[in-house]
DNA sequence: CATCAACTACGAAGATTTTCGTTGACAATA
DNA sequence: TATTGTCAACGAAAATCTTCGTAGTTGATG
């Protein structure tokens, strides 16, 4: 099996990518007006983009119908954790507790948010991995 | 006071930041012997990419002496910040609790890191900046 | 069937990033 | 002073990423 590590999106990709998530396998239209709610992108832009992605690896393509079906090939959770890796690698020293305490810096986390988080280490420290 | 926000560095501007956060205010002759350590690359294109984090305003340059001395203009924990937010936003809603996650899964923590955490945790519920 | 709408493929322009070679200035030194 | 080494400036190639226009195909509709 040529499971080759995946290169990590680029931002536009990402975007595509967070679309595919949420709406599950779509066609390049569902993904445009999907996009569009955030911002101006012409619609062959998008099908480039998916087009790009899926010889990358980072899509799958079904061409059964007219209309080709894209759906994500990495895990969201895949993704995510391949991107906060690469960060902590390269801009903090590999340190998950300095990442941290800059994640929350200056920002809002609610009570649960911090409950969660304090839950996740308790559960870390048994060995458990952190799950989804 | 025209203090409009530095733009986020680039790969190959984070990895010349390192360099000037370790070392202090350098030459480039400094941090390309540096940077040199790690992988190869010449030395006019550290001279470059210098030149143009200059004119970004993400360095400062001393041109007092013929080799000029080059200084990071921004702050180590500035950055980290700038970067895990945008990478919050893009890749996890807005998240930490999804962010530590993935931050941790699949890594090994030290018992201490694990500590250091919940203390911050702590600290921030206490409505404590995080310190650094 | 002729027309129109929706779709993919493709090329390529534009933007940004990364890389380095060449040039000319200056300084150290033989 | 002539030579050699170090430096900044600059332009530009190369690589990557983003964007979209155009062409051609297919299916639906009058």
């Amino acid at each position: 099996m040529p499971r080759t590590d995946l290169p990590r999106p680029t931002d536009a990709e990402l975007e595509i990518l967070r679309s595919l998530w949420d709406l599950g396998p779509s066609t390049v239209r569902d993904v445009h007006t999907s996009l569009e709610r955030r911002r101006e992108i012409g619609y062959t832009t998008v099908l480039k983009l998916l087009q790009i992605m899926a010889a990358k690896g980072l899509v799958e393509r079904d061409e059964t119908a007219r209309a080709h079906v894209y759906q994500a090939k990495v895990a969201r959770e895949h993704t995510q954790r391949q991107m906060v890796g690469h960060l902590m690698d390269r801009a903090f020293g590999g340190s998950a507790a300095k990442l941290m305490m800059q994640a929350l810096s200056g920002r809002k986390a609610s009570k649960e948010e911090i409950a969660q988080m304090r839950q996740m280490l308790a559960d870390f420290e048994k060995g458990k991995e952190p799950q989804r």
